[in-house]
DNA sequence: TACAGATTTGAACGATCGTTCAAATTTGGT
DNA sequence: ACCAAATTTGAACGATCGTTCAAATCTGTA
């Protein structure tokens, strides 16, 4: 029985960033459940009194990190700003998100590995942040702050620019991650704004 | 000893496609030869008369799609047009790229599944791919076209922003692949564009 | 210190998978 | 129709991995 002490749910939080940097490096099947409890110093039959089973390893990662990225989509969306620097907020809090706080880890993880029941409700989360950055996509034209478009198709391209960082970001390189998130913010507002 | 025959040259290409699908599906440790034999209507074993090992196969999908980039890249590059118009062909190209020609399977595959020295073959391909990009994004700059910035980190964003589709495409889906060119490539070309 | 509950261990299991290979079958040219 | 080469089969192997669990150890408290 788990997660009655505090020690205990500081202990599944450790797993989950092992994890989380498991699957990253070598995908969900690749990662052994071994390995990630190697990285933390305990036996991998220990896991099992943390977690059901791998899956439920996996399902663990998708919903933290999901957790944070809607704690700052609502963040953003409690500000009363307009579209314009809304969009730029959530675009640089991502990138700080993705590099600072899920040390690399973006929204990539496999979602195939998951059984039906655990992977409609982690789509389902995935999905409000998705209807949340459409929206302010919308507003922005409705306001004519952004030029007409397709919102779907443009919060894909903004959020494969955003996730893709936890492909080639290093943390011994250069760029660090105000950098990034600068960079980024400016370039994928200004294709949307108008004149 | 494959690829004596026209048959075996073209049978080679049908595996890399069933295993490109199937690596974009489940990763490269999740995919079995099986299933990838199965989807041709071969037996597992079969492959191995065509490919040294499994690594062998995820080696030659690498090869196959950062080819045909390539060959796109150098198309691009052999047309006398300006870096915009230059990056806006090489976005549109990219689109149907993935999804025409390589069947919603982008530059995503796994590559630390890659021993060394394949690692570094491919590595290599990839990054004669990023040189070319950075390079009109540099052009565009010295030229006044577009606004100064990081071509690295842009050139980031927009590889970015091309390869997640990968992640939502559906050929069932609504979204054409005209569309999604023409849409990408106003929406990366015109957040680089000064006045 | 003693005890109850929380946590960890380490070995063992069954299943899956990549790979090999000798034998069987098919193919194309004469 | 025959033959040599190309291709396919299907069974078998060893290794790896996820999972289980009874026993051992640790932790905080009375």
């Amino acid at each position: 029985m788990p997660r009655r002490t505090p020690r205990s749910a500081e202990r599944r939080l450790e797993i989950l960033q092992s994890a989380a940097a498991a699957f990253r490096r070598r995908g969900y099947h690749g990662a052994s459940v071994e390995e990630i409890a190697r990285a933390l110093k305990m036996t991998k039959g220990n896991l099992y009194y943390y977690f059901r089973d791998k899956q439920d390893i996996l399902f663990g990662c998708h919903e933290y990190s999901l957790g944070v990225a809607l704690e700052l989509l609502e963040r953003v969306e409690a500000e009363p700003l307009p579209p314009d620097e809304r969009l730029r907020r959530l675009i640089a809090g991502f990138v700080h998100l993705i590099i600072d706080e899920l040390h690399g880890t973006g929204l990539t993880l496999e979602l195939e590995a998951l059984p039906r029941p655990l992977w409609q409700k982690v789509v389902a989360k995935r999905d409000r942040f998705d209807r949340g950055l459409r929206k302010i996509l919308q507003d922005g034209m409705d306001q004519g702050l952004f030029v007409p478009g397709d919102p779907k198709l443009l919060a894909f391209a903004i959020m494969g620019a955003l996730n893709w960082i936890s492909r080639w970001y290093d943390p011994r390189g250069e760029a660090h991650s105000d950098d990034i998130a600068a960079s980024f913010a400016d370039y994928l507002v200004a294709g949307l704004r108008t004149g």
